[in-house]
DNA sequence: TATATTTGCTTAATCGATTAAGCAAATATA
DNA sequence: TATATTTGCTTAATCGATTAAGCAAATATA
């Protein structure tokens, strides 16, 4: 029961009368060692139970082999499936990850970032919290050097690295789609203007509506923080005008959801009165009823290229590389809320 | 954009022409370094933005004031309010967490610990996978000597600390309720016995149909993973039995809206035709229609719990103590899907 | 005034792993 | 055979922070 001493190069170097330096050497296989000593080694290693200090040798070589992992919440399919895939490649690489979540709180994205670097990673991946507009603490891991990427929610006055779907074309494909189903007054749900992927989304559905020929109607638009609340509160707005929409668009699934309740709570049809489109491909929107159409995002593959961004990052000299904007083209997957 | 050199003790040192042994104490509020020095040694830390190197420190004084915690995946709303509480009870006792997704499997588990162990983490806190028979990787914490909690998804045989709700009592209450509203075939969509938590689970529904004098049916119990496709897949079944239930009750909210999709897509009335209760009170389960009676398992009161328990475990003397096992009672929400 | 105690620091060792520099023996090359 | 190169290790320093031991000066006590 008692904390056994773990084992060290040392324990192996006194077992085999050679200096710690070669057990180094020979647990890395180094050329200037020979092979008979390399396995005597390997062999006193495994009966000890040996487990290399990283401590040690991350103070020593400078470098961690962390990765530090920031997103608003791991309770959403996106981030989870982002964080998953991520991970995959990382641990080839040998890099592990440390996960932190900011709730979307702006303080608590700080004191994440302060966590990380403290802990010494080599780098952050970070997915911006809605709270957050000042980001003198992104500037803060780029003048330590470490790389940062970027990815769903990304800032371009950072200018780092940044892995995302193509919002405004998103809002394109919905608009379009909409406008085929012969909507008129599509209103939208949006995200705030200070995330770039909700401006970016706002400025699309706004393009598109020109587009078509369809009038601007400022009543017709909202921010929010695209919460259930959001959702089913701004809704609720919207069933009060003297001019209701016959469609809407809404930044997030989880305030799509929020917006359907209060539809099926008012008994309005969907989508015969009112079409529903909401954004993410969560789970749930094909379990509703009605199922809701949305965007689906590529979280397999941006969590993929996000980590694989990083670690060029790390593997090649800073100044050879420009930065690196991955931007996915994004899918709008049609279910019964918008037919 | 270089990597500049980080703020050393030393540099600190050099400043006020002390040495760093001086400048740790003061850093640390030492007795034994006037107030003079004190000011001084924070005043140009400040200016040279100094950040201890969490590496060196954690590996003199052989802590590294992080906590490993492994879930079988985040994408739960259980799982990610339980950790959210557990990282407000840990950070504010100076530890950080590093969170790791089993993925419901045995070998990601096994890496996950093995990477834990290899960060030098000063204790685990876990939730098993469903996969998860052998135990042999948990031993080898235990062997280590580090704290391990095990929480919700928990095993008797490891003798540890676990916090949790109390399973049989849960599954008494859902089949009293069911009994009350006059149901008579109540069916049992469980979890793996061999996963402790579950096996409770099915006992108490067993015993509490001997109760009430009520038959026990082997044909309405069954065992599975429990996820939505398995909850689709059981409900099917059952409603292909020639007697059939006038009440499931599933061991997981997520096979729980696999069955009420079941249901619902063979126009079978809930609550009227048969009553269905889930458990894990996810936030889905009021959303959909109709929503579904299930099982509130105190997620922050876990999350709180287990943290403090591993702080307890760390602080005292480790022979002082007996083993913590915490069993909390859960509560039964009853919605439209059993009213 | 003489001794004891306290204060405020310094010195040196340490936590393990890694690596530059170097040395002797073995082997290759001229 | 004489020199050059390679092989296989050792020695010693290092990454930063911490801490036990100790020392001189300042202060307290008898």
């Amino acid at each position: 029961m008692a904390n056994k001493k773990r084992t060290t190069l040392k324990d192996i170097a006194n077992a085999l009368n050679i200096s710690p330096a070669a057990v180094s050497k020979a647990m890395h296989d180094d050329s200037r060692i020979s092979d008979k000593t390399k396995k005597a080694v390997k062999r006193i290693a495994k009966e000890l139970d040996y487990q290399p200090n990283h401590l040690a040798s991350a103070l020593r070589k400078g470098k961690s082999n962390l990765v530090g992992v920031i997103v608003p919440r791991t309770n959403s399919n996106f981030f989870s499936s982002v964080l998953e895939n991520m991970e995959v490649v990382l641990n080839k690489a040998g890099y592990n990850i440390i996960i932190t979540q900011s709730n979307e709180s702006f303080e608590k994205e700080c004191k994440n970032i302060d966590t990380l670097l403290f802990t010494q990673v080599d780098g952050i991946i970070a997915s911006m919290a809605n709270e957050t507009v000042d980001l003198s603490h992104y500037e803060k891991i780029k003048s330590k050097g470490i790389p940062l990427i970027l990815f769903d929610r990304g800032e371009n006055d950072l200018n780092v690295d940044y892995v995302g779907i193509n919002d405004y074309d998103s809002s394109h494909m919905i608009v379009e789609h909409l406008v085929e189903k012969g909507c008129k007054r599509i209103a939208h749900i949006g995200g705030y203007r200070r995330t770039r992927i909700f401006n970016n989304r706002i400025r699309g559905y706004v393009d598109a509506l020109k587009e078509n020929n369809l009038p601007i109607d400022d009543s017709l638009i909202v921010e929010s923080s695209l919460t259930l609340e959001d959702g089913r509160r701004e809704m609720q707005r919207l069933l009060q005008l003297k001019n209701r929409p016959d469609a809407v668009y809404i930044a997030s699934d989880y305030a799509a959801l929020g917006a359907l309740q209060i539809l099926n709570e008012n008994n309005i049809n969907v989508p015969e009165d009112i079409r529903l489109i909401g954004f993410g491909n969560e789970p749930f929107t094909s379990l509703v009823i009605p199922s809701i159409s949305s965007i689906k995002q590529h979280s397999k593959d941006i969590g993929r290229l996000a980590a694989e961004t990083f670690l060029k990052r790390v593997d090649e000299p800073e100044l050879k590389q420009s930065l690196n904007k991955i931007i996915l083209n994004a899918e709008l997957i049609i279910r019964d809320s918008s037919k």
